[in-house]
DNA sequence: ATTTGTCAACGGGTTTTTCCGTAGTTCGCG
DNA sequence: CGCGAACTACGGAAAAACCCGTTGACAAAT
């Protein structure tokens, strides 16, 4: 269980690489919605890099930033943690919160069932 | 949205509040893994309760501590931030994840499908 | 060639988090 | 009474998080 923890801002900035792919300074600064200054952003990926958990490739004389963990696995992390400390450590608890949501639709919930009907059928 | 959010300690320690249904800062400390001084979980308590996530009452010349925000509601507003910000939005990824998890039990499994069919019946 | 714009590095100020020691209170007990 | 045990309040040190200005490098435009 690899414990890979972000803070608030952190997050903010691997949720875009994630989404995009990966992002310049620039480019981060542009998708975040708050308007920080330049420096502000370029810190957090400096800080976000000497954690290792983004790693840069030159690109013209600007720096391209990409994220050296997975979504899944940050989020696997998070999940656990939450599962851990809120839902007391019951997965079941968590995926009744999840499930309980007003607001996901049919075909949402159509889905899920289909995923779990897959996930049962292997569970052999 | 109601914005909840608790730095890795705290959610510690109100993690055990939710799970005791309330807590003296001896028995948190005890409950802590780490051997914390007393007065740093005291500490912990004190914040979280100018935050108002906390309050206390006393009992004998201690303090018991109850958690004033609910496990769920603090547990929708993270799982609701993770979704957005690994799982791009998508509550369907971020379920399987949950259930794409060895080390689920088939009984754990089964019971989510019932909940899953339940909350499928009830939407028309 | 000078100016203008974009970029990373660096340093620093402010706030928050984390952790604890000390002081003072209260209570029970010898 | 006096003492020790259990407790809170308070202050503060150290580190982390957060945010930004300035500087210097480099290149493109004028």
């Amino acid at each position: 269980m690899t414990e890979i923890v972000f803070t608030p801002r952190e997050l903010d900035v691997m949720s875009i690489l994630w989404r995009q792919g990966s992002g310049t300074v620039a480019e981060v600064r542009e998708t975040l919605g708050e308007d920080l200054a330049y420096t502000s952003v370029l810190s957090v990926l400096q800080t976000l890099e000497e954690k290792g958990h983004v790693r840069h490739e030159g690109e013209g004389r600007a720096y391209r930033y990409f994220a050296t963990v997975e979504a899944e696995v940050a989020g696997k992390s998070a999940l656990a943690r939450l599962r851990d400390a809120v839902y007391q450590g019951s997965s079941e608890l968590l995926f009744a919160q999840l499930v309980g949501d007003r607001g996901l639709s049919r075909e949402e919930l159509e889905r899920m069932r289909r995923l779990l009907a897959e996930r049962l059928k292997e569970e052999r």
